[in-house]
Parts: C-alpha cells; structure tokens; sequence
DNA sequence: CGACGTGTTGATCTCTCTCAATTAGAGTGG
DNA sequence: CCACTCTAATTGAGAGAGATCAACACGTCG
C-alpha cells in the first residue's frame, strides 16, 4: 500500500548504509516483493519454519529466539531497525529460530533466492552481507560470553550498555533523553539466561543504585562508568591486561 | 615447504566441498599464502589482535573463545578440519575472539582482502561464505540455547551429540570406533559455561549411567538415544509439539 | 468489575560453584 | 630406576548465586 521506495528508505542515512550507489539501491528495490507490518508481540518466523522468506526489519523491534519442549525459552539476539533476518534459515541441519516482535514493527520482504541474485549481481552487496552476518554472529558472541561468563548484575550491565548503544545509534540525538525500550523484564531474562524473578531483584538493585533508569519502555542510563565497571567492558579497544593470575 | 596444492586438498572430498569447479578451486588456490603448522595448545590468534589474515583450518581441532578480564573463559565455538576462520574479526567495535589450537594443527592462509576477491571473482564462492558464516552462527546459536536454558546434565548430553556428529562427519567410518575427542574438560567447562568440578562431576555420572565413554581423547557413544533425549533434540526436524503449558 | 499482563518482594530450595585434597600418568633429570 | 614436577582427572564438603514458590500491587481492557 503506502509502501516506501529504496530509494527513500529512512534507514539510508545511517551510517551503515552509507556508500551504496544508485544501481545497488536499485538492485534491492528489484527484489524486494512487498512490505509487511506486525503489531507488537506477534510472530513472523515460527520456530521451525523453514520456508521463510527473507526479512529486513524497517522499523521497530524484534528478537530471535529458540525454545526447549518444555517452553523453556533463550532470545539469541534483538534486532533493531537495519537488521536482517532469516540469512541462517537456509538449509537448517538443526531447526531454526523463531522470530517475535516487540513493538508494531514493519519488514521489508524479500525473495529466499534473493540472497543469491544479490550476490550474483553485485558483488559489493554481496560484501556487504556476509560482512552483516558475521557482525550478526559477533553479537551472539557477546551475549554467549555474558550468559555464560558472567554473573546476573554483570550480564544486565553489558545488555543495557549494549543495547542502549545500539538504540541511540538510530536517532539523531544519540540518546541524551532516553532510548525506546520495549523489552519487558521477561525479554531480558529470556536474554540472559535468568529466572524472571532475579531479574527483577537485579534490575531493581542496578536502579536503586542509580545507574539506570527504565521508564515508559524508555532506557535512561545514569552511570555508564559503573555500568561498564561492572560489564567489564571498555568502549573500543581492550585494555592491555592480560589476565593476572 | 610441503604444502598441498587446493586441488589435492584432503578435504575436498567432504560434502560440503563437493560442487567445486576447477576455476573456483583455483582461484583458491590464488589466493592462498601459505600454510602454517602449531602444536597443540598454542594460539593462533590473540583475543584483541585485529589485523589477523584468514584461515581455514586444514586438519586438526581449535577453538574460538573470548575471555573477561579476571581471566574467565568462555569458549564460543569448536573448529573442525574445514571450517573458517576470521571472518568475523574484521572490523570489531567490540573486542575479537582469540583462536587456539586443541591439537596439532595445519591452517591455510589467506590475505585478508581475499574475502573481497573472492566475493568480487566468484559470486558462487562469495555465496558460499556467506552460508559458512551463517552456519556457523547457527553453532553459537545452540550453544547459547544450551548455556542460556539447558541443566548442566543436559549441556553435556547436547555437545557430546553435536561434537560427536561434526567429528563423524569427517571420518569415512562414521565414528563406530569412535571419534577423536581432544577436548579437556576444562574446554568442555568453559564452552559449557560450567565449572571444572561440576563439569567433571556431570561427565562421570553419564558415563556411569552408560551413555558415553571418552578414554585416550577419543569419545564413545554408548546411548545415543539417552543422551538425544536429556538434550532435548531429535536429529532433524523438531517434533510437532509446541510448548505444551 | 473481574481478568490479565507486568512488575515487585519475601521465603525457601537446589543446582552449581568454590575450596581442598588425592590419584594417576607423562616427562625430566640425576 | 627413582625422585620430582606438571597436567588432567577425581571426589568430598561447605557455601552461595540464582531458581522456584507464593503473594500482592498496579494499570489496562473488554
């Protein structure tokens, strides 16, 4: 319907998407098949699927996620406005992971061979994706090391740092007002690798502390120093300690 | 020195390398600088380095890991004779993984460019890497699951399987004498996220319940069944339940 | 108004961690 | 051949972080 083209893309101005020439814009926009938009809180990929297509998330939010017979939940990763979706469906040996929304959200829909005319025709684009999964794949890396790494208080520490960095860089004013942050305390714990109720009593310790703040579905950080202490996480560039015992 | 030329390459044969023209492998072939040899237990690539070639790793174990500052390790994935290695280090904000040797090893190297060369010569091949990369995701994918959800007992029983059908996969036999297991269990603690005590204290009662048998670094499945049941996987295809609550 | 989803808090319970000590093998040097 | 050292595996005991169980508060909605 009132479907916007490439071209127009509101996420082209995003540093990501810098750099991409009009024939490259054009390429995607032939492939793209329709756009589709989920209220929050439903689903676009079931878990096992293994026929979907392949999505870009234009706006809102969504995670992935895989289950346990039992219900017993893990959220692999959360995705923001720019990421891709379904690249690791593709001849799964193991099944696949599901994906929910968390806000209203709306996807751009592509073709499953579109993977390939993309990198048929051109190159660069191709670059471009195994370079996003890969970057993909580093965020599951991240999450691995804090779910099995560190303790409760450190692994919220590092999701909040995390995800506000992400979420500030998608507007213009790099999050001095809070960034949107529609996780409910179950999302964070299915994150992490917690019980609800810890989470909870964590969350609530890290704000009666005063370094956060979550309000309205909106993440204010009010110690990043303390937060980054305690996620053992410097910026850019490690530290050159190795480790000292 | 001695090295192997890509068209003789020992683990062309393998069905995942099945499918290669002659032009493809040699534009490998092109690419490709040299080889390198370690021992067991040294490292490859140090967590933090950011300017390491590409690999694939020819022949022997390895392993991706990342560690925080007080010295914990989280191992993010185990690597078999085939598999890539530094796609995801190129242009870390956050800090990459280091690479060690579990055994003897023989890698391939490659220019750090070549991932562009290959993209730009062979869309085929540029295809290919992006479907390795995912894939690969999709290991850490489960291990998340495992660490994020899984019981200790239940983590054991779902690496035993997935390592064991990876080092299968590579052996004519299929593993019914068993598949080599180089793993101490200490790497099985810190892939797991488990301690060393508990780790061992886990193995010992699958092992005395009869499910598995590891002596001199090879392992044995005694109770695929047993073990695929406590993982809570089904070879392929996950059953038709849902959450059942 | 009752039902429901989300957040909050207190009280146990238990799985897993930490600490400590021992055994077994491999390698080294005298 | 035998101390000596190192690494990996093993086992017991006690401690603790986080899970589970149970209530309750609050806002939204049909």
């Amino acid at each position: 319907m009132d479907e916007t083209p490439c071209s127009a893309c509101p996420l082209r101005p995003l540093p990501l998407f810098q750099g991409h020439t009009p024939e490259e814009t054009a390429l995607v926009q032939s492939l793209k098949r329709r756009e589709v938009t989920l209220p929050a809180n439903e689903t676009l990929i079931h878990e096992g699927q293994t026929d979907a297509p392949l999505y870009t998330l234009r706006e809102g939010w969504a995670f992935r996620y895989k289950t346990l017979s039992d219900g017993r939940r893990q959220i692999l990763s959360f995705l923001l406005a720019g990421d891709f979706i379904g690249v690791q469906q593709k001849m799964a040996d193991a099944a696949a992971h599901g994906v929910d929304t968390l806000t209203d959200a709306r996807f751009c829909v592509f073709q499953r061979d579109s993977l390939w005319e993309l990198h048929r025709q051109s190159p660069t684009m191709g670059f471009n994706i195994t370079w996003l999964t890969a970057h993909e794949e580093s965020l599951v890396d991240d999450t691995l090391l804090s779910v099995g790494r560190r303790s409760a208080e450190e692994r919220i520490a590092t999701l909040l740092i995390l995800l506000f960095k992400r979420a500030a860089a998608l507007q213009p004013d790099a999050g001095v007002g809070g960034v949107p942050f529609p996780l409910t305390q179950q999302h964070i714990a299915d994150g992490l690798g917690l019980s609800l109720v810890h989470t909870n009593k964590t969350l609530r310790k890290l704000e009666r502390r005063g370094l956060h703040h979550i309000a309205d579905a909106r993440l204010f950080m009010r110690d990043v120093r303390a937060l980054a202490r305690l996620a053992d996480l410097w910026g850019d560039g490690r530290p050159p300690q190795r480790p000292l015992i």
